[in-house]
DNA sequence: ACGTTATAGTTTCATATGAAACCATTTGCA
DNA sequence: TGCAAATGGTTTCATATGAAACTATAACGT
């Protein structure tokens, strides 16, 4: 039988990183678990991806933006934009036409169907964050938005 | 000229969320922006993945893994961790041989040129990682510490 | 006015990814 | 023992993704 795990030996001699400590890992991992679980809330019973969600979310909140105010608000990049775009417009979920002024431009909103998905997902959305934050006190969660502030400031 | 930015309006009928406060939102972007930060790093100067990256790290920690205990300690699905293993030992970073008593299993471990190479990037990850909490002060590093204990717990 | 440069958005291409099917081996149990 | 189920790992296939090229329009400088 092979010898398994030589922790002491290799970190004296290597000092590799633990993972488990390692923010950037950390972080990575609680991203991803959380954003998982909001997702399969919606992506099975309307077919959605997280990008376009988060396209449809800033919709809601800002009519008329055109494609690339939706990339800066959403942090996506434009491609990734474009292409959540066209199968929201495909959907009937978002409406597209073209600025009055500026005929390279879009301008962009939810439609009918668009807000009525909305209407029921954005609680589900609010619901799970709830649930995360539930594991925190009032204090740890200031303290947490303090510290995201800070961190991406 | 359309109107852009209805928020007032749109937020009053139906109460859309607000991203950049949502905490999914949030903990995806800095966690996208903290790894990318890192991974630039070594990405363009050996040629390697975070995946890869990953592998070799808990490689480092616990000689003579299998895969799927790769796995379990990266948080990484197992076709994620074959395709990282098999490039790291067509790079001649990572050794495998396979188990005595299980053919099944494989033992891996990391080379020489692996150690050197972990031994280069180990510290530069580190020292990123120290850069992000610099903008933290002790107080505020241990609340964060604490936070993520009890939401990955 | 006109050519150069910049911008909005889409398409292409090459790579990354995960689920499911798959192969080999081992385990559990009749 | 021998055979069904489980396990370790790889391959396949369909989809996702990002960089760079591309199209169309607008802005700028002369």
């Amino acid at each position: 039988m092979p010898t398994k795990r030589r922790p002491a030996l290799a970190t004296a001699e290597h000092a590799p990183l633990q993972l488990e400590h390692f923010l950037p890992y950390r972080l990575s991992i609680l991203s991803n678990t959380i954003s998982q679980a909001i997702a399969d809330d919606y992506q099975r019973r309307y077919n959605i991806s997280v990008t376009e969600w988060r396209v449809m979310a800033v919709l809601a909140r800002f009519e008329g933006l055109s494609a690339r105010e939706v990339a800066e608000r959403t942090a996506m990049d434009k491609v990734a934009v474009s292409r959540a775009l066209a199968r929201l417009v495909e959907a009937g979920r978002v409406d597209r036409a073209t600025h009055d002024n500026d005929k390279r431009r879009s301008v962009l909103g939810l439609t009918e169907a668009g807000w009525a998905m909305h209407d029921e997902v954005a609680p589900m959305a609010r619901a799970r964050e709830r649930e995360v934050l539930a594991k925190l006190d009032v204090e740890e969660q200031r303290w947490l938005t303090r510290i995201l502030d800070r961190l991406m400031g």
